[in-house]
DNA sequence: ATCCCTTTGTGAACCGATGCACAAAGTAGC
DNA sequence: GCTACTTTGTGCATCGGTTCACAAAGGGAT
């Protein structure tokens, strides 16, 4: 079993996972653009990223490319597709219809190719009832039910930071194992399930650090010693 | 020069900057209820990692434990709020009043301590003008008026993708040097600009990922070979 | 068919981050 | 003061990821 049919190896490093889709955004646009063929150098300068580091990223699902010309950007787009698990269609629940759940469900470009909002769901019975987006929103109640009939394997955490445990815990007890969580706690769960955190707080906090040393470091206004 | 008076080193890991305002968020907590003192071991465990990491983390603010007893809450708040540079106000504008836009202005959690929505800047005529969160939806035209006069330093780009590089573009060259970008695309800027990304369809993208190895894997379907 | 040019795929050095394991430093009890 | 116990701070081995640099592979021209 040498690399010459099945050079795909089952373990991607998690690094070049996270930057797939970034690859595939910018294919997607080149594609549109009638762009038939690429350089890694190119594509990497699209990316924003080092075309050694792309070309790597490449390698680990195959050799895709051709030596002197560049990678084909329609296979590369169905490679890259097919190995993120795109081909397939994703349905997705949101809980939590605030400001920003109501935002997630109206914002196209997020769900986009293989996703698929296929529930809204809230606890507040002012909301309940509501169209969002075209879909009707369902109450916490009837959580368990939703998921399980409308096949929800992601679900996306938007409610407040006290109910987040409390609705992760019941939607991994019904056996989902993919988990996009906005609200800010630490959620625990079960090695088997993958948290993602999306915490807007915290990248505040990372570039008000970075801002703050630009200026001159915490030294300089309280200067301690 | 040795580490008695002046422990704290210039260069802080990234790796461990970014796990600050997570160890900011369990101490609040801690000390909302209380908690006086907290070891390493609980306080790793409230934030979710390792205590060993958590004490190395620690270690490169200074050396602000005891040992055999760990370290006082309040102590500890007031340092790392010092070292993210929270014990400063940081004005915040926000451009782009769509969904997302309107959600983060909203999002009182997420503008919590040491930031302030300062703006709110829009393109459409039709939102401006309009009060979101307290504060009037000024027109994009005075986007570099309204930084300099309310002293913005971190600009959130919640604009459509087509229109972020342009007003990234500006507000660096109206001074800007830290940006959350929401938008779905690649931004070139000068490397004295912090750009942090937020793409909530790239997060969905991974978790499709792994879902499908747990299914069985790219192979299961399609057996290619 | 051969030579030259382009671009991929990857071996190897390097770099930063992680986690173990333990000495150093403190508290508490006698 | 001395001993036993707790918990920090860190040296060290390790690991995953990045980058360089180049050999291998292909295309095109003559």
């Amino acid at each position: 079993m040498k690399s010459t049919s099945q050079p795909r190896d089952r373990g991607i490093p998690e690094a070049t996972v996270a930057r797939l889709p970034l690859y595939l955004r910018a294919l997607h646009g080149m594609a549109e653009r009638g762009v038939a063929t690429v350089s890694s150098e190119d594509l990497a300068g699209a990316a924003g990223v080092n075309s050694a580091k792309l070309r790597k990223d490449l390698s680990h699902l195959g050799s895709y490319g051709t030596r002197g010309v560049g990678y084909d950007v329609e296979y590369l787009v169905y490679q890259i597709s097919r190995e993120l698990g795109l081909t397939q269609d994703w349905a997705v629940a949101i809980v939590g219809v605030g400001n920003l759940g109501r935002a997630l469900a109206n914002y196209g470009g997020f769900v986009s190719r293989g996703f698929r909002v296929a529930a809204l769901i809230d606890a507040d019975p002012e909301v309940v009832g509501d169209t969002i987006a075209g879909l009707n929103v369902e109450h916490i109640d009837e959580l368990e039910a939703v998921v399980k009939r409308r096949g929800v394997s992601i679900v996306v955490l938007a409610t407040p930071a006290e109910a987040a445990q409390a609705v992760c815990d019941r939607v991994i007890a019904v056996g989902v194992t993919s988990i996009l969580n906005f609200a800010p706690v630490v959620l625990s769960v079960p090695d088997t399930v993958d948290v993602r955190k999306v915490d807007l707080s915290i990248e505040l906090q990372i570039l008000a650090f970075h801002e703050q040393r630009k200026a001159g470091g915490p030294l300089m206004a309280v200067d301690s010693q």
